[in-house]
DNA sequence: GATAAATATATGGTTATGCATATATTTATA
DNA sequence: TATAAATATATGCATAACCATATATTTATC
């Protein structure tokens, strides 16, 4: 079970906490379209959600050639609304929206022209 | 400013967070308290203080020889239900209860026998 | 074979920690 | 009141561990 100063650390890395708070926005992204959403290499993003994963805050799910990952929704109950406070801190501190941009412009899913 | 990443990488240690949970919940502690209730050396406590005020998270006032520190309440906005959130977690998390008790054992302020 | 994702490896940088020491303040004593 | 001793806190330095990143390569899927 993730103790609260190892879920702190995962927050604790620009990169992680612009993938968490993605996906706690948008709920369920591939690889592509977070290394398109954070304009970062494919294997630095790959880097990162390792550990989000091993550690469980992270669930990750193949479909065909593409890795769905999503916050764990069996999380300890202190994580929810502190990841709900995140969001509300990464839109107050401006933090979101080239993210977001970059990531509706691409949307149409994996199956457009993404991950390229 | 502190961004949110830098706020999560405050708590993102075990002897931060237990510091910064603590300050949360008691208003304010100087160091030899703190000392005494996470049980560890002082000098591993001062320095894990350091970085904490200097990024503004934390405020510290001198009162003859104690120095005090408490949470800067000019943190921005976002902070503050993190924070709240932040001593829910550690009390679910029973992370509070030994810190607690060393810290109230001692009690009586620094005036008792906290910091021999 | 092309695309998506993960991993191996090397490297530079940061971080935590212990121990010793410095500084500031208070208390005790002559 | 000057001096010495004790206490509280901070910091310099050395060391070891960890972390982020880049590039190259590998694995999996279609």
């Amino acid at each position: 079970m993730i103790t609260p100063a190892q879920f702190f650390k995962c927050l604790s890395d620009e990169t992680r906490f612009r993938c968490v708070t993605l996906l706690q926005k948008e709920g369920k992204l591939c690889v592509c379209e977070l290394t398109a959403a954070l304009d970062l290499s494919q294997p630095k993003i790959s880097r990162h959600l390792a550990p989000l994963r091993q550690c469980g805050l992270l669930l990750d799910s193949r479909e065909g050639q593409w890795v769905y990952y999503q916050i764990n929704p069996k999380l300890p109950d202190w994580a929810f609304p502190i990841l709900e406070n995140t969001v509300m801190a990464a839109d107050k501190s401006g933090q979101f929206k080239n993210d977001l941009d970059r990531l509706h412009n691409v949307q149409g899913k994996p199956e457009a022209v993404v991950c390229s």
